[in-house]
DNA sequence: TTATGATCATCG
DNA sequence: CGATGATCATAA
């Protein structure tokens, strides 16, 4: 049995089902399970848990800007939590498209599509902890709650206007309480097109929307009370 | 080049 | 010492 992409889950259950079968695992145990070596350097492999992860469960490969199950319309997230088992990054959630950002709504809005319903896989990524031991948790499946919804749409308008009004420039991760921006690029020197205040075509660093740690523990946390 | 998967590493 | 800005790998 060869390396290759798991089939997809036909249903939720199975999906969780699947994700039952991970809980406790090491990652070693999830590079045998994918048939895939562990990464020799791990900082230069920053993906790869959430890769293996998506390989196993059967998620839809590659780059494309849909979601990882698109018939079940959920979203897969490794979820790297830190010594105190608290999520300690911020989570990528999509890139964005600065060319085409001009009369878009929250209800369409890529990131909003991405976030109604997200399956995170909590993992131990303390740096303590050996690479090939850290343990791979319980996936939770969220959906945002009323507040949280409306929390996401406000910071996604504050983030919008500007970016509409060519402001890219001053849109820094300071803004958003649970949703930023941030650089989403090879390197500082990388540029896609945009435009300017002056609603002139011109060429900026890409940018991509990420939620702030503080928010992703917040779900962890709610999902121990239910 | 744009999208995905993210974490790294420096600064305030 | 947490957040911001920068960076790494891979697919198409």
């Amino acid at each position: 049995m060869a390396s290759r992409q798991a089939k997809a889950p036909s249903s939720v259950e199975e999906l969780l089902d699947n994700c039952r079968q991970l809980a406790g695992l090491s990652l070693a145990d999830l590079a045998r399970k994918t048939c895939s070596p562990l990464p020799v350097s791990p900082t230069h492999a920053k993906g790869w848990v959430g890769q293996q992860a998506e390989k196993f469960l059967g998620a839809s490969a590659g780059s494309k800007a849909e979601p990882d199950f698109p018939e079940l319309g959920i979203e897969l997230k490794t979820l790297p939590l830190n010594a105190n088992g608290q999520p300690q990054e911020s989570t990528y959630v999509c890139h964005i498209q600065l060319m085409a950002l001009n009369q878009q709504t929250w209800q369409q809005a890529w990131v909003n599509k991405k976030l109604q319903q997200v399956l995170w896989l909590p993992y131990e990524a303390s740096k303590t902890i050996e690479y090939a031991k850290r343990k791979l948790g319980h996936a939770v499946l969220w959906q945002p709650s009323l507040s949280q919804a409306q929390q996401l749409q406000q910071d996604w308008e504050e983030i919008m206007e500007k970016l509409c009004m060519g402001e890219q420039q001053q849109l820094s991760a300071h803004h958003g309480q649970f949703l930023q921006v941030r650089p989403k690029a090879a390197n500082a020197k990388a540029l896609t097109n945009a435009y300017d205040e002056q609603g002139e075509r011109c060429q900026t660093l890409p940018l991509g929307f990420y939620l702030r740690p503080g928010f992703t523990r917040e779900i962890l946390e709610n999902s121990y009370l239910g």
